[in-house]
DNA sequence: TTTGATTATGACAATTCCTGTCACTATTAT
DNA sequence: ATAATAGTGACAGGAATTGTCATAATCAAA
């Protein structure tokens, strides 16, 4: 293998086992522990970084930067890339640790001029805008930790003013509108509830048994949700807008079937003690649904209804 | 220099300019044309999409691919660059032509694959939510466009149900809450707004004499609109969990108010225009929300809470 | 039509560079 | 101590690269 070749070769292996000895490399690519040697400086040279340790179990490591190879992308790939990360920097809180300012910079510092042109044009007449919130959610990396790794957390947690403890097992976050959420089994319930992550005070891991949850993620939770429990069926027709105001909610994306032209219905099993959170959530989309089916659920429409109704009425115009 | 050397440079020199002829690299770099000719198949071979044409004026291109040279990213980055692009996938128009996914699976492809792993884990439990509220809006890109050009657009746009048409100079467009807005000129009101981009019907480029905007950008105008709109006082009291909820909603943060002990207040000018809008949204509020004033928002809710009852009572259960 | 600019390809000798080997040294875990 | 590891330098032989020349093909413009 010609020498260029074998240096982007080299490049890339060299990412995948982060750890590594001369003689290894030597054997993969067929030649002698020298030339590698002779590489691995040029590598290092390249930008690439090396370091090593001798002795037996030393070798040789890449540090926590890893090198991309060269990737084509189109230059409209690569302007979409910049601001995308660019709309990351909004977000107060994340669940990674890194500045993402960072990786903006390295990925402006290498784009070809012209390119770098075009996005300080489009800089300042672009934007990504995520309400800012001063409300900052610091366990959202151990939050996804126990998301993948099937842990129970113990929080305190506040709501309705009052701060309790809970054990729970998150299955996911998400972000909407500024704000970070976590779906989790709670133990105290014994049932799925969503988090705010903001009002999650402390988190630590709780030596509770975890179930296992592994197949239950952001995408299809709400279905698994209720297979054991006492459920009611729903059917309601959805207008066009009706199936975007739907879109938007998240944990009904299983339940959620769109049309081509646009409009839709929601299908799906609804636990009881789901009943009235899903009234009113129907009521909020107004006459973008019409509900057909279950009697149960109409009946909570038509009763929540009705109380609205009457707490309007004795009020004073 | 070394060939590997030469080849590398080659990539980021070809990147740079993108049309060039293999005697101007000849000169560059001191080689002979047989070389450079030899070279840049092999680059070819490396996946550079190279295209030539023979004759006077002919000459080497680089397809729109371009190659982005070998970046050291740190794992971390990588990660976050990777979802700051699942990210931007939610949003239903963009000022690029890309599909980001295209952006996206070429990222994923060359990974290595410990971090490619990381990302599968993370995936279905990470996500960044942008409600996809409305309509798309297919004129982002001439927007943009004539704000960094400095250009006139007549457009029509609808506003209250009703079209019109206006010539504007837009200074930028952003993203709020999944719906795009651009603030521009308006030369029929003499005065800056902010337009809603899928409320933009058509936008053609306008022979009208632009205004010198450039240094006015995203950042740095303060010349506010809607000031003179025709608005409704709207004061409405909230439970604990009514707070919560307008919490989540980012466009109400100027009209919400908490007190210590989690219950709050809304209260603030709403546009007519908006009316039915806020009457939607707070009979969502259900129980959690008192409005106490305007008279128009009553009289809005009370209408529309009539049309809901009797349309589920004209319902056989 | 001719001319000149351009890519494209092949052959071959000159030469550069790459590679392997060997002989060392240094460090460190066991 | 011993073995495993990295690191360096020198050198000869071999492999790859390079320049030159010859030759085609294409095309724009004079």
């Amino acid at each position: 293998m010609p020498k260029s070749k074998r240096l982007l070769e080299m490049m890339m292996t060299v990412n995948r086992k982060r750890k590594f000895t001369v003689k290894e490399l030597a054997d993969e690519f067929g030649v002698s522990g020298r030339t590698i040697l002779r590489d691995l400086q040029e590598l290092s040279e390249l930008g690439v970084p090396l370091y090593s340790e001798v002795g037996p179990h030393g070798g040789y490591h890449v540090l926590k930067e890893r090198i991309l190879p060269p990737i084509a992308f189109s230059e409209e790939e690569a302007v979409a890339i910049f601001f995308a990360i660019q709309a990351l920097r909004h977000h107060s809180s994340l669940p990674f640790k890194t500045e993402s300012s960072s990786a903006l910079n390295k990925f402006y510092q290498f784009m070809p001029p012209d390119i770098r042109e075009r996005i300080d044009q489009m800089k300042r007449r672009v934007d990504f805008v995520t309400p800012k919130r001063q409300a900052s959610s610091p366990h959202l990396s151990i939050l996804l930790d126990a998301a993948i790794h099937q842990k129970v957390l113990g929080i305190t947690y506040e709501s309705r003013g009052q701060q309790s403890k809970r054990d729970i097992q998150p299955i996911g976050i998400y972000t909407k509108n500024g704000l970070w959420y976590s779906p989790a089994y709670c133990y105290q319930y014994q049932d799925f509830r969503v988090f705010r992550c903001d009002r999650i005070h402390s988190a630590e891991q709780s030596a509770a048994k975890p179930l296992d949850l592994r197949d239950i993620h952001l995408e299809n939770r709400q279905i698994k949700t209720g297979v054991d429990q006492d459920t009611v069926h729903l059917f309601a027709e959805l207008t066009t807008e009706g199936v975007q105001a739907c879109e938007a909610e998240h944990w009904l994306a299983s339940m959620l079937h769109v049309r081509q032209d646009g409009s839709g219905w929601l299908e799906g099993n609804v636990a009881r003690s789901d009943i009235l959170y899903f009234v009113k959530f129907l009521i909020g989309l107004g006459k973008e649904v019409t509900v057909q089916h279950s009697p149960e659920i109409l009946d909570g429409i038509k009763a929540y209804l009705a109380e609205l109704i009457s707490m309007y009425a004795g009020m004073r115009r």
